[in-house]
DNA sequence: TGCACGATCTCG
DNA sequence: GAGATCGTGCAT
């Protein structure tokens, strides 16, 4: 299998989030260990008028890398102890992110943070090129569930009820 | 310069 | 059902 690439990552948040359901991630740790992932959960973030989309406070040093191309890695502490593993989509100055929620066999995003052992040195990491991380293709996911997205409710009614959480259906659920 | 809070999880 | 634990955005 090879790695994505550009063309993929450059989709809108909604299409990547669908898409990356059963694509593998591959995490390379410092002990050169090789780590393969598929993935299960995804949630998109889409632009500045999505409430629940951290770019929606506007350009600023945290959100900074939402607005570079697609293909970057966006990761951010929440709850002082985990770091959100994401990944930037679209254009150029669109910003839109999609979260990976679940892997197999590890459900939540905070567990999936630290299962990675990531921290704030993978923020703006390309996927592209990065020697330690990066997601490889496989065949598009057949069976997923779609559901709102989880933890945000201070977005409003309008964005907390648009289903933009992706789930694949495997033979254990 | 200070404060309240969050895209969470684990334990009791 | 509450605590752990800290960077960020916004008020002072």
């Amino acid at each position: 299998m090879s790695r994505l690439t550009s063309d993929f990552y450059t989709q809108d948040a909604i299409t990547v989030a669908e898409k990356l359901l059963g694509k593998v991630l591959v995490r390379i740790r410092e002990d050169g260990t090789e780590s393969r992932y598929i993935i299960t959960e995804t949630e998109a973030y889409l632009g500045e008028e999505d409430l629940a989309c951290h770019a929606s406070k506007g350009r600023t040093k945290r959100t900074e890398v939402m607005y570079s191309e697609g293909g970057h890695v966006y990761v951010y502490l929440i709850y002082g102890m985990y770091w959100m593993f994401n990944i930037v989509t679209g254009d150029k100055d669109y910003p839109q992110a999609v979260l990976i929620r679940g892997l197999a066999n590890i459900t939540g995003s905070g567990k999936v943070g630290r299962e990675l052992g990531l921290d704030k040195s993978f923020y703006g990491e390309s996927l592209l090129n990065s020697e330690r991380i990066w997601i490889e293709d496989a065949p598009d996911a057949m069976n997923y569930l779609t559901a709102p997205r989880v933890g945000i409710d201070y977005a409003g009614e309008i964005w907390k009820s648009k289903p933009w959480r992706f789930i694949l259906q495997t033979s254990e659920n």
